[in-house]
DNA sequence: CCAAAAGTGTTGCGGTTACACCCATGT
DNA sequence: ACATGGGTGTAACCGCAACACTTTTGG
């Protein structure tokens, strides 16, 4: 039983937190803000909030996301649960994380009257940031290497065409490391994830290069790298 | 802002609930409970409750786990944390989920006076679970069969001592599929996870064989079938 | 002597890795 | 002309899969 005396049953209650990814300047980033009514005004945190009694988690990520950011149809993950007792100053709060995906390019901050300050920063140069965030990125970092290897999900940091040498370029930031170009080409037509669009690329001091597209922008898994 | 009305704010609870795995009789087993004061007292589900405001979530596992189950110092780790707004009918209660693995033969449940009933199940032949619960051992079985592929995991399910043919039938039970002996052998010895024992089994219809245990009985990431 | 599981190597195949040159464009 | 990234094939190597017989015990 829970409880041998007859009290009031106190718990511990849920938010959700979002590392919110996107490849930008050659380097992988993290979207942060600093919200004026947080108890760390002073410092940098990921975007998130409490999950309400009528929402499901997914839900609240969206919600929060929306709210924060203005974001919205992107790729979510649920990443890991965190439950230190004390990460949270203001009282006992579980946090859900996610992570979230974003084509390059595709979503640039702007700040808003609720919300001081957003920005990226590169993953490799973030601040120590309120909460138990830091753990939180380092996860999503984690995750994203793992899975970038064994699913198509690189897809949903692409934008609509890109050329082969773009979608090598993103595997290379994320990894960290260079990967052999006539390999990776083999490797990636293979898998049969993408369709050639009849288009290429224009106007750059090389070589035009073929242009391509997902075939399916939905989770699968495969190998691919 | 979470709320443009000032009132009190109100959120989702938290709570975990566990599903213990084990061999048994040449099959993967969940172990249920039916629990007096479920409000499914009919149905069979999986041990769990409430996280305290002064427990992380990894305490909130283990104290439920010992009242439930009296088990402890078990491999335990968090699966995924399930949060449909009505998946508890009492209330919006969000649940971390976790699975434990147990040595077979470790552990045989008994009844208490406070929880009805106690028992192992197959989990190919488990009968439909109150809350969520037949979706969280379905993730648990999924994630362990994962893990065995390319963790080390499989030592918290085997006993001190064991054979090889014993380590083999283990992995051919959770994979469902019948492994090569020799290309078993080669592979799990290669890991250097195994030390033989100077002891073989006796009493067997059969020549006797080499007993091996764990190197290290701790979580390591190592590429196994 | 029979049944049952233990124990043991080699070969072929397939996939991964390593590697270098020409092409098309803009400046 | 030159700089820049695009685009292409092959050979060596290594890891994985397939495969069968002998050994040792208990009944």
């Amino acid at each position: 039983m829970p409880s041998g005396k007859k009290q009031p049953i106190s718990v511990a209650a849920v938010a959700v937190d979002i590392a919110v990814l996107t490849i930008k300047d050659g380097q992988l980033n993290v979207l942060l803000i600093k919200a004026n009514n947080s108890p760390f005004p002073e410092k940098w945190v990921i975007p998130g909030g409490l999950v309400k009694p009528n929402e499901s988690i997914g839900d609240a990520v969206k919600r929060h996301l929306l709210a924060k950011t203005g974001l919205k149809n992107v790729y979510s993950e649920q990443l890991y649960t965190f439950g230190k007792v004390d990460r949270d100053p203001r009282g006992r709060v579980v946090s859900v994380a996610h992570f979230v995906l974003i084509p390059y390019g595709a979503f640039e901050p702007k700040t808003s009257e609720a919300y001081a300050d957003i920005q990226w920063f590169p993953i490799l140069k973030i601040p120590k940031l309120g909460y138990d965030h830091n753990e939180i990125t380092e996860t999503a970092f984690e995750r994203l290497k793992a899975k970038l290897e064994y699913t198509n999900i690189v897809y949903s940091l692409m934008p609509k065409e890109f050329t082969l040498g773009d979608l090598q370029k993103t595997y290379e930031i994320i990894l960290g490391k260079n990967l052999d170009k006539r390999n990776f080409r083999k490797k990636i037509l293979q898998t049969k994830l993408l369709k050639k669009i009849s288009k290429k690329t224009l106007g750059e001091a090389h070589r035009p290069a073929q242009l391509y597209s997902f075939a399916k922008r939905s989770p699968q898994f495969i190998e691919v790298i």
